[in-house]
DNA sequence: CTGAAAGCGCTTACAG
DNA sequence: CTGAAAGCGCTTACAG
């Protein structure tokens, strides 16, 4: 294996002229040492321990990423889609990705501190201890879909109130009068609460007001609850694809038919919609440009640390596909 | 930082010790030493630093994932889920597990050397040139459906022959006497000709033989061509769960209904599968027996370096849903 | 069962 | 622009 030491003795020069060189301290180095310098470099493909650089500079180029839960996360498209965006973000920029799963807040410390990290992504659901690491740590975080009022945090979201408005604009000028939301976790997160404000609050703009027993928290008896509540055709609204399809999967089943007899509307625009028919109506968020501002964020407080901490929010829009009837 | 040395001061002994310990090389140290020695190691929180670690041993518990292609691949959900598997079963053994999209054969060797990972695994789709890394360098790999006639590497694969015989059973058993076959990359993958020559001999037996324009390369025109040669109720057998859905969706597209007009039988048995409606009818592979073998054989080779490359074949069963019509 | 010595391959900090 | 010295935090190999 060939080190730092056999390239310097080949060049005539100190290690740490090569150190230089392999760090791009060309400012350091006189432009003769630096080609010849690489020329040895490429001579020989040497590739530097990164276990040495990090040892010696108490740091090393890996980021983290924490995905909350286990291999079951990635069954969701959000964030198997949310994974390789990041991966390929921190990628670009030279670093490398460790991923590792997580349920508890010690597993993250100690994974950080042994490879001395230089930042780390978080996503999936996380309680508020796990918001607490901020000020346990000095290395940057910086959080996905985050949103808490209480401790404040990096982070990267989308406008979830606009997207719950867009959604119910758009029902409103397709002439629906008739409407129901089908969420989960209601309660525990923020983001179905942002949604369902924005949704309801331009719905009514309109005149209309939701019925509490029209706001479903999803179950294997959803299409029933749906069906019950179903005056005229409903419109509803599911706080993710996946979850629309579902309610659509359901709803077949009982011999409802979307959009004739249902119409509905999505969240998050993944990939797997256009795979469906009819394709799905939806609110769409741009998940590469999601992992490329928190990749990019979390690069800013790497140069920067002492940057306040922003939570950024990216826009969403709606998608018109072929799952809302237009009654007009 | 709570080094080696701290924790050995305290205990009043050598570092060796403490590192004795930390190896859990307990037949080296006294019951008493070991007692007092995780007792300050549990007080200060002590995590070992992985780069020093690594630096001395020459090795490190790291294992590389390698994956074909960019982030995109992991829209596809056999990768995601097979990738979500493999870190969690890598996790579960007390190794971390660095993820990398790779493009060319000096990313691998790059990222293998700079670290010192303990092993690989590679999947997606690979080249020959990929299995030469077997003897280039001397780390354990494994590969995961990579079905090479000419180099022997170490893989895990599935019955493909078996899937495909499954499928043409399946649909004999229902009354079809009129199939045809959606791929893709027939002449690249021998993943393809596998389940090809399984499904063909099984009919073939029953007297039945596929014509060759009823071997349907998917692109966008692939419905047209299959409504073409439809004379009676047409079996299709695609050769994966996605590719079924985008078969369905265009047949939908042209006012045919599965399974009334046509019927389908698809590869994999994705969790998507289970949304849509009519639920599919398919052959299964275990994406998580798969990721743990892969692992678990991986982690023999690290053991026993020495012991000789396998190709291990898991096997796969159908499963039969709604897509595949019953004619009798 | 125990420990002193040397070294892994780099970078930091300093001096020139 | 250049380099000698020291050290990062561990483990290996050896001696007892």
């Amino acid at each position: 294996m060939v080190t730092i030491k056999d390239i310097a003795q080949e060049a005539g020069v100190s290690t740490m002229m090569v150190s230089r060189v392999i760090n791009k301290r060309y400012n350091q180095v006189s432009a003769e040492n630096i080609e010849r310098i690489e020329k040895i470099i490429k001579k020989y493909n040497y590739i530097p321990n990164s276990a040495a650089q990090s040892l010696s500079s108490k740091t090393s180029k890996i980021i983290a990423i924490f995905i909350q839960g286990d291999a079951n996360s990635l069954e969701h498209p959000y964030n198997a889609v949310m994974l390789g965006y990041l991966i390929q973000n921190i990628q670009a920029r030279g670093y490398d990705t460790m991923v590792h799963f997580i349920s508890n807040y010690s597993d993250v410390c100690n994974k950080l501190q042994s490879w001395k990290a230089s930042g780390a992504v978080f996503f999936g659901m996380f309680e508020k201890d796990f918001l607490q690491f901020q000020t346990n740590e000095k290395i940057p975080f910086v959080f996905t879909d985050c949103y808490s009022s209480s401790i404040p945090i990096a982070n990267i979201g989308i406008d979830n109130y606009k997207g719950g408005s867009l959604a119910a604009q758009h029902l409103l000028d397709y002439g629906h009068d008739n409407f129901a939301i089908v969420g989960e976790y209601f309660n525990e997160s923020l983001l179905n609460q942002q949604r369902l404000k924005g949704f309801c609050d331009t719905l009514s703009k309109a005149g209309i007001n939701i019925e509490q027993n029209h706001i479903i928290n999803f179950d294997s008896s959803t299409a029933t609850k749906l069906i019950e509540i179903q005056q005229a055709h409903l419109a509803v609204f599911a706080f993710s694809d996946i979850l629309s399809l579902k309610v659509i999967k359901q709803l077949n089943e009982h011999g409802y038919r979307v959009p004739d007899d249902f119409s509905i509307i999505g969240f998050d625009d993944l990939f797997i919609c256009h795979l469906t028919s009819p394709e799905l109506t939806t609110v769409s968020q741009n998940l590469s440009k999601k992992a490329e501002a928190a990749v990019d964020l979390l690069f800013q407080y790497l140069n920067y640390p002492d940057m306040p901490l922003q939570n950024i929010v990216l826009d969403v829009e709606l998608v018109s596909r072929d799952t809302v009837k237009n009654l007009l």
